[in-house]
RNA sequence: AGAGAGGUGGCCGAGCGGUCGAAGGCGCACGCCUGGAAAGUGUGUAUCCGUCAAAAGCGGAUCGAGGGUUCGAAUCCCUUCCUCUCUGCCA
């Protein structure tokens, strides 16, 4: 969420940056400031009369006690006159509060400088490339046909006992979800990263923090009910572990990691796209956060891309950097670098991890904060990444492992499978 | 799910209608004491909002959350959430 103080310090460089976007932001950040305007006016006036109001309370007091009942019963009066101001201007400002804090929640976060302008996914910007693409001219199944005859994963089987999009994995294909998850907890451990085991099912409230809520309703299964949500993602349950906290500057930097399934409504997209382990309701991925100092956020951002780079390196799998373009930047967002898997096979890129910078955006509404030495508080910069999505990787390792006998299992992950070929 | 008890500052814990943002203790920070430390001792130690260029200061709000009674609520009433104990169910 927007700062109001912000907007109005850096109005004409938010409105420049918006229009990355697509935004013309204009009209709804004057709108914010005239709000906010009538929000502190308010408040100015409200506590001006409960002023009033609190030194007649502390004079009857004192009148009752030397006995000057006529006088206390005149202060008396006066009170309950001020008593029906305040209630009106209190009503006014929390009717003022609640539509700033409605607005702001439609407005997105401000792209980073180094954010490209464009529309769609076609204007990212490529920033990097490594690993060598196999020559598949001997057997290139696509990994939805290499999953049926290795029998590694039934989609008519998910499908009857959920419904499309859940898909079962079976045998060394369960194995090897396994391995994966192991590996990737592994090396975000090994690099400094706390591992946790979390709730699937989060309230309201975290929805809002980490800006799920209420921008993406659509995408989360709900179960009103008990008024929760499955989570999209592991950034919700982790990172609202730290909502409403005041931190020591000495608790900075804060490293974590989880596995969670993955749960996804994703209405609307049909076709090859979808196909296999394209898109899934349900998948299975390992997830950092980090929390970090406003000034030391990009520096944190580059790491996690070099963590996820070594992990993509040592599967020995082919793979692209993009900087997301304004158009395809999420909306808490400020700069995010995807990671592309190539898949041989389907002759196209897969996204496989998704690493962001939010600044203050998510720590603002999570009032995540911290004290330095002078007793200052600020916001920290919040940051995630996918360390990483199973089933695009899955389907990376199938594609471009196989050949004429079998499908061969990337080094680093034989510890951890137990076999070295699936046949 | 049923019955009961309770939710107060970083923590423990008092207060049960009138200068209560809240006694006392622990913890923490700084000072004194000490060769150094412990002990002892003194001082300080919540958050948010507004006013201000900013700080200080001043004002307002906050005792799980929301609402009500009252001139005045941590204290009384209602609703709700959560925790604990017992019973039930259960991996």
């Amino acid at each position: 969420m927007l700062q109001p103080h912000l907007i109005k310090a850096h109005k004409e460089q938010y409105i420049q940056a918006l229009k990355k976007r697509n935004i013309e932001a204009g009209a709804l950040l004057d709108k914010v400031l005239t709000l906010d305007e009538q929000r502190r006016a308010t408040q100015t006036q409200l506590d001006e009369i409960l002023a009033e109001s609190n030194r007649l309370s502390r004079a009857i007091s004192v009148l009752y006690k030397k006995g000057e009942a006529e006088q206390a019963a005149t202060a008396k009066e006066q009170s309950s006159q001020l008593k029906i101001q305040s209630k009106g201007l209190s009503e006014k400002l929390i009717q003022v509060s609640k539509e700033l804090e409605e607005l702001l929640y439609t407005l997105p976060n401000i792209p980073h400088e180094s954010v490209p302008s464009g529309k769609s996914d076609q204007d990212n910007e490529e920033i990097f490339r490594e690993g060598t693409i196999p020559d598949l001219s001997a057997s290139n199944l696509p990994h939805w046909e290499l999953a049926k005859k290795y029998d590694l994963i039934d989609f008519e089987l998910g499908n009857k006992i959920s419904g499309a999009g859940f898909p079962v994995y079976k045998g060394k294909g369960a194995r090897l979800q396994r391995a994966l998850i192991a590996y990737f907890l592994d090396k975000n451990t090994q690099a400094g990263y706390k591992e946790y085991e979390l709730p699937l099912l989060v309230n309201e409230a975290s929805g809002y923090g980490t800006g799920q809520l209420p921008d993406k309703e659509g995408q989360m299964y709900e179960i009103p009910k008990d008024n929760l949500y499955l989570i999209p993602t592991a950034e919700v349950p982790l990172t609202n572990l730290y909502r409403d906290q005041l931190l020591e500057e000495k608790d900075l930097p804060i490293a974590l990691t989880a596995y969670t399934p993955c749960f996804r409504r994703e209405a609307g997209s049909y076709g090859a796209d979808v196909r296999g382990l394209n898109r899934l309701h349900q998948f299975d991925k390992v997830e950092i956060v980090n929390i970090v100092k406003a000034e030391n956020s990009y520096g944190k951002l580059n790491e996690m891309v070099e963590h996820v780079k070594v992990i993509l390196r040592e599967l020995n799998l082919p793979f692209r950097i993009l900087r997301l373009c304004g158009g395809d930047l999420g909306f808490t967002s400020a700069l995010t670098y995807d990671f592309e898997v190539y898949s041989t096979s389907q002759e196209r890129w897969l996204e496989i991890s998704s690493v962001s910078n939010f600044e203050t955006f998510q720590s603002n509404r999570l009032k995540l904060r911290y004290r330095d030495k002078e007793n200052k508080k600020h916001l920290v910069h919040t940051l995630n990444g996918s360390s990483l999505a199973l089933p695009r990787v899955l389907a990376g390792i199938l594609e471009n492992y196989q050949t004429m006998d079998g499908i061969l299992i990337p080094e680093v992950l034989r510890p951890y499978t137990g076999f070295d070929k699936i046949v």
